[in-house]
DNA sequence: GCGGTATGTAAAATATATTTGACATTCTGC
DNA sequence: GCAGAATGTCAAATATATTTTACATACCGC
């Protein structure tokens, strides 16, 4: 279950891997495996990664579809 | 920083920690240190808790306040 | 086709969430 | 006031997120 919504987020803000992980705090790996779907971020770095992208925990990580 | 929201959301729902807890398939002591503030739970947890108690993401997690 | 950039992924090490078991405290009905 | 239920918290153990280092692949302009 990838995360698609947070990969297009960080696209509209012409954002690649490494820098939105420089602006949370966080290794290029982490983003991408949190992008790819293979481990679950903390609450905290989910709210930073919303920030940096100008979303909410809705936005990115809400899984709409049943 | 404790989480009131959930716990407001968990009193309206009656149930009491170890309720919750069975819910969501985690120990007292785990919803216990997440309404206290204690650490930061996993999204798969949140989204879990969410679920449990009828509300999303953005109801229990997302600080308004800066 | 080549070189550089962006991304996927793997293994080992580290940090931290979560469990387990236990005890102390608070609250509430009686 | 007491008994029981609900909660706070601690220490040690375990599971897992995250880092570090590194390599492979895909893509794009040239």
């Amino acid at each position: 279950m990838k995360n698609k919504k947070m990969k297009i987020a960080r696209l509209e803000r012409d954002l690649n891997q490494e820098d939105l992980a420089k602006i949370v705090g966080v290794t290029r790996q982490t983003i991408s495996l949190i992008e790819s779907g293979a481990y679950n971020p903390s609450l905290k770095l989910c709210i930073a990664i919303c920030k940096a992208l100008g979303k909410t925990l809705d936005d990115l990580f809400w899984e709409v579809e049943k």
